[in-house]
DNA sequence: CAATAATTTATAATGATTATAAAATTATAA
DNA sequence: TTATAATTTTATAATCATTATAAATTATTG
């Protein structure tokens, strides 16, 4: 055990039963330690410098490995390019539509169950919000 | 004033400024009528027997024109393509990630609103569920 | 009717993602 | 270890929804 994002990463996909290569390893600790929910394209160049052979195909394909092991999620508001969003406690995103920015926040989803579902199997709660964040909301009033 | 859903889609459009061309008031009632949520593409291949002369591109603009003027939304849950819904009271959508089938249920959005979003000026509350549909439930239990 | 503006259309371009297959790496067995 | 197989990564090309552009059509106004 050890406190740093890439073990604890390591050690995340061997319980998911991935081999931790360097690339997963990597692509799975940068999603860890980034909460702005990154698309395929900015983690691959985030990463480039750190390794110059990663090709952004493995980006993708470790992304849906990921994806497909429930560890993270795509969130997709509005823009044609997926965001990965590791997976933690349910919470909402709310995505500016000026600066394009998206946020985390603490939702409760458990009342919106609601009767009409009845018969359904419910396996991914999602909430988005879209508006003006505080920054924006300042600068149009300037 | 007229029962049909022609011209209360016309209506509809004038009401909010936008000129009810012919092609205008086909994509607006084809959405209106067909709760189904369909693509771009969907929408342009069932309006096409009735307007021969209709372009894709008409489809995405008048869409795009729609959205502006907040008489449509655009849910995206997962797959590439964006479907399109017409706005009515807040409600969830379900998509079934066997059949790919989407559907509506009723939620009540108010007490989303969390304290962690004090300062945002939102506009739109979105909530979407994935899982799987009564009917693929059946089947996979066959 | 003529002139101008708005809308629609056809075509090409973009850009994120996926498909494919070759190359490299890692695991397995002799 | 060495050969072989399996897995993973990489490079390249293909796909497909959407957007850009500009020509053609239609509507509007003087």
């Amino acid at each position: 055990m050890n406190r740093t994002g890439m073990t604890d990463a390591a050690e995340l996909l061997r319980e998911h039963g991935i081999k931790p290569s360097h690339q997963r390893v990597l692509v799975l600790s940068y999603l860890m330690t980034h909460p702005e929910h990154p698309a395929a394209d900015a983690i691959y160049r985030s990463l480039l410098p750190e390794m110059a052979s990663l090709s952004k195909m493995t980006v993708y394909n470790t992304l849906e490995i990921l994806r497909k092991a429930g560890l993270v999620r795509i969130v997709r508001i509005g823009d044609p390019e997926a965001r990965y969003d590791v997976m933690t406690d349910d919470h909402g995103h709310f995505k500016c539509e000026i600066c394009g920015g998206l946020s985390d926040f603490a939702v409760d989803m458990r009342p919106l169950v609601s009767d009409g579902l009845a018969g359904y199997e419910i396996r991914e709660r999602n909430v988005y919000f879209k508006g003006i964040c505080p920054g924006c909301l300042e600068n149009k009033t300037e």
